[in-house]
DNA sequence: GCGCCGGACTATCAAATGTTAGCGCGCGCG
DNA sequence: CGCGCGCGCTAACATTTGATAGTCCGGCGC
């Protein structure tokens, strides 16, 4: 049942079977949510973090005028709070993009893996790390892309972090979000979304109908994006 | 000498005299560099850390077309390449925005501090999780926030930063970056910046002079920038 | 089967942002 | 002392992006 995690975590380093073990026994209640349900709200303290087994997920934060940021996208096998263990209070939420099956890990049993477990520590900080990484990959992209590169940078990812979990089917894979979510992903209006995703449809490198982006020619589509998945941490290696 | 960084992480929990000796212990060879030299360079495997004890550095991406991105700022106390420790291979480059005098952690005593002290490796870790919690604030701000907000927003996070460290004089601080450079950090042309800045100038909230900036009206600095701090985690509290 | 509704898509115009070019000031250097 | 140069600043024009207002189509409830 983790096993998404364990494919998560294990590829940067070997997990040991005790390690899993120990990432087994964190865990206690399995949830649901629906699609559009906040998994965490904005302003709450946690005494767990969640893990998600099936679904896609966004943080993101909502501004005064009403706009909405989403700041990182959640795919089986990432702990989507994992931080608030340590930062305690949430400054913004966490959304089901599609319906969401996930498993709680408590924060307590998560502080003591922290007391006799420095490798499985260390992964997990790791994870966090990963995430940071992605962050500054996605300002660069906002900052200094063209729309259609951004575009093209974010599906790349998505289908090298979709692969990791095995979630991919060929060259294809399931993306259960309207323009208007991927807008506030992108930070860009609607219409202009549309006319990026148009672009980037007519120049043959992917297809993309029914929720469902196929990439029809992975080179042209990551020189496009200027794809380099080294701040992915792939590589297994002793941490 | 290392009382930026016990001002630094000492902010979110109390640091016991134990943990000051073992950060001390950490850190080995000190060592400067001027202004436009890389601290660290994109693509280099780090052996170590780095700590900056004075001036502000960058992390930043250069793409293919020359475009620069940086994304993030650093400040006296920041251990700028921390996650090093475990994502082994840099993604981007660290350079030196005014003179920094800075000093470097083995990543071997790292990974030691991970075996013994756990709730130093908490609060490192921690520091990280700071970390990608102000690049979750600057993905929002590029995304969603007008260009005035945006810089608003900048300039409220740096002092506070700043005034954590012990950084600013009253309501000013120093700010050695060219418009050129602020314009790598919001990701906009140096004519637009300069059109940004001017307006943020012509409002009355800020003063801003031969690098150093004052804040004339923090309240309405604030509202412009709807700058709320709690992702900066500043609330000491058990962690 | 009909009508409503959300989401993809388009057109048109307005506003924000980029590009290119150039001016002027202050400062370090020959 | 004069010259070059980096940097702040501006002007004019081009391009990108946003706002507003639709159309069209497919699914779903009645």
């Amino acid at each position: 049942m983790l096993e998404s995690l364990f494919l998560n975590l294990g590829q940067h380093d070997s997990l040991s079977d005790e390690e899993k073990a120990l990432l087994g026994g964190l865990m206690s209640a399995e949830r649901d949510f629906a699609v559009g349900q906040d998994i965490v709200s904005s302003g709450s303290r946690l005494t767990h973090s969640t893990l998600i087994l099936d679904g896609l997920a966004a943080r993101y934060k909502v501004l005064a005028d009403g706009g909405r940021q989403i700041t990182s996208l959640h795919v089986p096998g990432d702990f989507v709070d994992l931080y608030a263990f340590l930062l305690k209070t949430m400054d913004h939420g966490i959304t089901a993009l599609s319906p969401c099956h996930v498993i709680i890990a408590d924060h307590s049993k998560l502080r003591s893996i922290t007391e006799k477990a420095p490798h499985l520590t260390r992964l997990l900080w790791l994870d966090t790390l990963v995430d940071g990484a992605i962050h500054r990959e996605w300002i660069v992209a906002m900052g200094r892309r063209s729309k259609v590169s951004h575009l093209a940078h974010l599906l790349c990812e998505l289908f090298v972090r979709l692969q990791v979990v095995r979630r991919t089917n060929g060259m294809s894979f399931h993306l259960p979000v309207s323009q208007a979510e991927l807008a506030d992903v992108l930070g860009l209006s609607v219409v202009h979304m549309n006319r990026v995703i148009s672009a980037l449809r007519n120049s043959g490198v992917i297809s993309w109908a029914n929720h469902t982006v196929t990439i029809l020619d992975w080179h042209k589509l990551q020189d496009i994006a200027e794809f380099d998945p080294t701040y992915l941490s792939m590589a297994r290696e002793p941490r």
